[in-house]
DNA sequence: TCATTCTGTAATTTTAATTATTACAGTACA
DNA sequence: TGTACTGTAATAATTAAAATTACAGAATGA
């Protein structure tokens, strides 16, 4: 996970915090971020999807917080925005013929999977609450 | 670090603990990992650079561990690979006019040094010799 | 000594992933 | 019914990663 979904992730749900009852449309969400609109409702859509965020259509439209911040683990969001393994597999297969090409990724994966477990844990611990509560 | 460089530098290590002795090329390292020679004399070049492996310029040259493989924590590896953040940023500078972006890289730099001190802490249990005894 | 086979590294090209943009339909409001 | 939103697809631009090319330098050994 290299690429920046993370951390425009809790960028979203930290403004929606601040927010508070009022809705925040895309435009203003990616001005903060610095990001263009489209990938805000992207990703906002992603967040809905995991029950995070929830959204107004329509004119006077935005979207807020689906639950309190101190129900949102910062696990829940690594879960929402996880697409690849946390540190990263080649692109090409390795050498089937090869005894360690053979069986590199299988153990490469137990690897990953007790380092990612790691991460959980500790954002488990790590409300949304919590965090945003870093920014008063 | 969602490239694919801590897999590679784990298997050309895995490569040269099974070796033991015997020098091996990059020719031979890449077609087991299935990427350019280059690329590996780079990765070689880098944990050369980490202490963790050792060159032979010249015929019958090649790489060898620079030392035991029971002595290599795999957080050694993290580490001498580690570039960029373990969750990732966005390339743009968050907005400084807003309250949430001027500090938000401040508070997620917080949260990943969190989740990389729990990825270290348990890459650092596991030595280059359990993980390549995986393989036999 | 000199051809051979390696490494080291810079420069460039290719490929792939990410991000940005454009476009437009659909929704809600006033 | 016009305005201001979201949703989403399609495409373009940008950036990052990987591959390739090229060649100098090191060690070997015939």
């Amino acid at each position: 996970m290299n690429n920046g979904r993370f951390a425009t992730s809790i960028h979203i749900l930290t403004l929606l915090e601040q927010a508070g009852e009022e809705l925040l449309s895309s435009e203003y969400l990616a001005s903060s971020i610095n990001i263009n609109p489209v990938l805000v409702r992207k990703e906002v859509s992603n967040l809905r999807n995991h029950g995070l965020v929830a959204t107004k259509e329509g004119k006077n439209g935005g979207s807020y917080l689906a639950k309190p911040a101190a129900q949102i683990k910062l696990a829940d969001v690594y879960k929402a925005v996880r697409n690849e393994s946390l540190l990263g597999y080649n692109k090409n297969e390795p050498n089937p013929a090869c005894p360690v090409g053979r069986q590199i990724n299988q153990h490469l994966d137990e690897l990953y999977d007790i380092a990612e477990l790691a991460v959980l844990q500790k954002l488990g611990n790590i409300t949304l609450a919590e965090f945003c509560h870093r920014f008063k």
